[in-house]
DNA sequence: GCAAGGTC
């Protein structure tokens, strides 16, 4: 039997390219979760089924365990030595069982990823989940090498196959550690800390990144110069003349002086003797060059400064345009065409436009340029109009994008623009001046791209020792002006050059500082910091300026670039990295009331916002309502913050107390027309179970049915109070083996599926993902425990005869014990540890972060 | 709820 090849590519058009290159079109094409296409073909000398498949972009990213996500449980500095695992990305997407089912049966796995790091880095993730193993026999792994998606380059790839890089592959394994670690560290502390004291923060997150920080950076920088920018006076003349008709203004050599008696006495000078003297008459040919190909970056400037459309949303049409066929892949960084592009195939589809077909068709007939040399990052060709399109099948600003990239492609094949620049010199009474002519011989590019036309200018016939009278010429007074707010084009342009972020990531970074509320994005699509903003950038100038400096980024580069080349081991230079960012981050919490002063200085503390809400129950005393997210409580006398849900409205609930600690109940009701209210008590709320399992920044999630919990409304089995918000965990399922407690199925959790127990601190994970969890009437015959049954979705149930339901003990039954332990790409299960829950009134820690006391112990059964 | 990087 002929041998089975499964080629995966990066994205599903690289597929596309790949399978219809070595199968002539010849090929059929399976729906997945990518398009699988098969044909026959030979391979390495024998016959042999190709099939060709692709992941979209990274199937798995890094994050920390369950047990490290609860931002109250875990000491920030623990972060930096925690262990992390890989995620499947898109867990709906399938894309590991789908490369897991294709590649059975196969004996070769040809990779055709990006050829860059991640690329690199992506093929380990597709060898992971297609099961092929680097030192089998029999079953062999090969990467192809490819600069273009052209038959040719594909051919050869194939006839070249290599081993995929490791080192190249671990280096990006190394970024995502140190981003991660770094990050989610800082932006955890910061963001408690500042959202734990002041009221009127904007901002959900206060977040840190290694791109994100220093883009902000450049942003504030420019802030600061305007704002301690001191303008200067200074004084210029430029005679006034007339030759032959025309009016003719010279500028001065010396431009400006800063100086009033230096330049009076310049200006008595010259108009002692009054009469300039040609001193030179220079003509020059000179070139303006048509443009290189087009890349992302250079058209997301365009769009921004031209067109005034956002990073974000110019990528946004530019995906559109290219998923619909009109121009080729948006993202590269390639100013370069390949040698064998064809040009007149570009030019033919799009000489019947209305506006630019005049010229192409004058191009393909008289002949067309190629486009100037750019540079080729061996990613994709630049960016390439492939269909004709009109305003009406486009919309108004994606036609805008999409002629932009017509005109710049048109613009690459045109010839150059020349012109002739004529330079007049003048003397008088010892000063210099010129004037400069512009006559333009070939208009070229210039004629598609007016913006970029040379403006004519006509001068008169001077002759070499002429003497010509002035007319006029005043002292005038100007100022230096400070500069305008940091332009988004000339922010990319920064970050480009400081290798802050990639083309995909520039409009995401740019877009976070504006949705975090850091920056604004004023008329002319100038950024500007908000009062968040430079706060944040000169606090860490006050602690550490490093942080928020575009070094930080190029000093991982640097390192990681180590592991890329294999002169550096990765976990030692993840290490390395991250005990120096350990350091850092020590010396920022150690210092970070240098920022809080500034912080001060700027908002207003807990206890000046919000208003009088609820009664506390440990001082009695009225608490504050801030209402600003995240929505919270904050006792003045006690200094304490309780955290509410989020999105929806708080009252008072009738001056009601909670029975178990003496707070007033708040009535929260969440938004929407069909919000559903209930009461809850601040303090409880803020307590274990509840602390880490719902999320105190997060709205309350709905089970299935759409009720807040298949029991709400049963007496609470904390307290006695019927509206307390713990009532809406019900359910007992069975005995908790620990304790004589009763194991509780909590359906809020819904679909992260748990059980906890009332007495100790057991959590218990069940099937993830299944649809729905409920108990029934009938008991175990072993443990006398009541038998559960879980509802599977039809697509995704791991039982092998396809079954959806399956009910089980959950302490005796060995298949649910299988099914949670069940490898599904990834842990299927994962494991949960509840926190310690200090039981009495007294013995109850703070509200947050202060509860360590009681160690969290495992789940009763080790999942 | 958190980073940055792929891609849709």
């Amino acid at each position: 039997m002929a041998p089975k090849v499964l080629m995966v590519a990066e994205k599903p058009s690289i597929a596309l390219s790949i399978a219809s290159a070595l199968s002539h079109g010849r090929m059929s094409t399976r729906r997945g979760s990518t398009d699988v296409h098969e044909f026959d073909g030979m391979f390495q000398g024998f016959h042999a089924h190709f099939k060709v498949t692709s992941v979209t972009g990274h199937v798995f990213s890094l994050d920390f365990p369950s047990k490290y996500q609860n931002w109250e449980a875990t000491d920030n500095l623990d972060l930096f030595q925690a262990p992390v695992v890989k995620l499947e990305s898109n867990p709906k997407g399938h894309i590991c069982r789908h490369l897991s089912q294709e590649a059975r049966g196969c004996s070769y796995l040809v990779l055709w990823l990006d050829c860059d790091r991640e690329g690199e880095n992506i093929c380990y993730e597709v060898i992971e989940c297609t099961g092929f193993n680097e030192n089998e026999v029999g079953r062999r792994i090969l990467r192809a090498r490819f600069s273009s998606v052209t038959e040719k380059d594909i051919l050869e790839a194939l006839e070249n196959l290599v081993k995929p890089n490791k080192a190249e592959a671990l280096a990006v394994d190394a970024r995502q550690e140190i981003d991660l670690k770094v990050g989610v560290a800082f932006t955890r502390f910061q963001t408690r800390y500042f959202q734990g004291k002041y009221g009127n923060l904007d901002s959900r997150i206060i977040s840190y990144g290694p791109c994100q920080t220093p883009t902000l950076g450049f942003c504030v920088q420019r802030y600061m110069q305007i704002m301690t920018f001191k303008p200067e006076k200074f004084w210029y003349f430029s005679p006034y003349i007339i030759k032959d008709g025309y009016e003719l203004q010279l500028e001065w050599d010396r431009n400006r002086v800063f100086d009033f008696d230096v330049a009076a006495m310049f200006q008595k000078l010259v108009l002692d003797q009054n009469v300039l003297e040609v001193t030179g008459v220079s003509k020059n040919e000179e070139n303006k060059s048509r443009p290189c190909g087009l890349n992302t970056v250079n058209l997301l400037k365009v769009a921004s400064s031209a067109l005034a459309l956002g990073p974000h949303v110019a990528m946004q049409l530019a995906e559109r345009l290219y998923t619909q066929g009109f121009i080729s892949y948006p993202r590269t960084e390639s100013t370069a065409y390949p040698a064998s592009f064809d040009f007149r195939n570009v030019l033919g589809a799009q000489q019947n436009n209305p506006i630019w077909g005049n010229h192409i068709r004058s191009l393909l007939t008289d002949g067309f340029h190629k486009p100037r040399m750019g540079s080729d990052a061996g990613d994709h060709p630049p960016i390439t109009p492939m269909r004709a399109a009109t305003e009406e099948m486009l919309g108004n600003d994606a036609w805008r994008l999409y002629q932009y990239i017509c005109q710049h492609f048109i613009g690459t094949v045109s010839p150059d623009c020349k012109y002739t620049r004529t330079k007049i010199e003048f003397t008088a009474g010892g000063e210099l001046f010129h004037c400069v002519g512009l006559h333009v011989s070939t208009k070229g590019f210039t004629s598609i791209m007016p913006w970029l036309a040379v403006k004519e200018k006509n001068l008169p016939q001077f002759t070499k020792g002429e003497k010509i009278n002035i007319l006029k010429m005043d002292l005038q007074e100007g100022s230096t002006t400070p500069p305008d707010y940091l332009s988004e084009s000339e922010l990319i342009s920064l970050m480009e050059k400081h290798g802050i972020g990639t083309d995909a990531s520039i409009p995401v970074h740019i877009n976070n500082i504006c949705e975090r509320n850091y920056v604004q994005v004023n008329s002319g699509r100038r950024l500007v910091p908000t009062a968040l903003g430079t706060t944040l950038i000169r606090g860490y100038q006050s602690i550490d300026a490093d942080l928020c400096l575009p070094d930080i980024r190029s000093f991982i580069e640097h390192q990681i670039t180590m592991v890329a080349k294999g002169k550096a081991d990765h976990s030692h230079v993840v290490q390395h990295v991250l005990q120096q960012f350990t350091q850092k981050f020590s010396y920022f919490v150690k210092k970070i009331e240098n920022m809080d002063a500034l912080f001060e200085a700027q908002f207003s503390t807990l206890a000046e916002s919000g208003r009088l809400l609820s009664k506390c129950g440990k001082c009695t005393r009225y608490m504050k309502f801030i209402s600003t997210q995240p929505a919270r409580l904050y006792c003045i006398s006690c200094e304490e913050v309780y955290y509410l849900p989020q999105n929806g409205s708080i009252k008072l609930y009738k001056e009601f107390a909670c029975p178990l600690d003496g707070f007033e109940l708040v009535l929260f009701s969440m938004s929407g027309s069909d919000g559903k209210s209930f009461p809850l008590c601040p303090y409880c709320y803020n307590c274990p179970p509840f602390e880490g399992i719902t999320t105190l920044f997060g709205s309350i999630k709905l089970g299935n049915s759409g009720k807040l919990g298949k029991g709400a409304g049963m007496p609470c089995f904390l307290c006695p109070h019927p509206t307390c918000r713990h009532s809406m965990i019900t359910q007992g399922v069975c005995a908790c083996p620990e304790c004589s407690g009763t194991l509780i199925l909590d359906p809020i959790s819904a679909p992260k599926w748990r059980l906890y127990c009332n007495m100790c601190n057991c959590m218990v994970s069940l099937p993830q993902g299944a649809h729905r969890i409920s108990t029934t009437s009938k008991r175990c015959p072993d443990c006398d425990s009541l038998i559960i049954e879980v509802d599977f979705n039809k697509k995704t149930t791991p039982l092998s005869d396809g079954a959806t339901l399956y009910s089980g003990c959950i302490l005796c039954d060995e298949l649910l014990h299988s099914l949670i332990e069940m490898k599904h790409g990834k842990s299927f299960f994962r494991r949960g540890r509840g926190r310690g829950r200090s039981r009495g009134r007294g013995g109850r820690g703070r509200a947050r972060g202060g509860s360590k006391n009681d160690d969290p112990k495992m789940s009763f059964r080790d999942f």
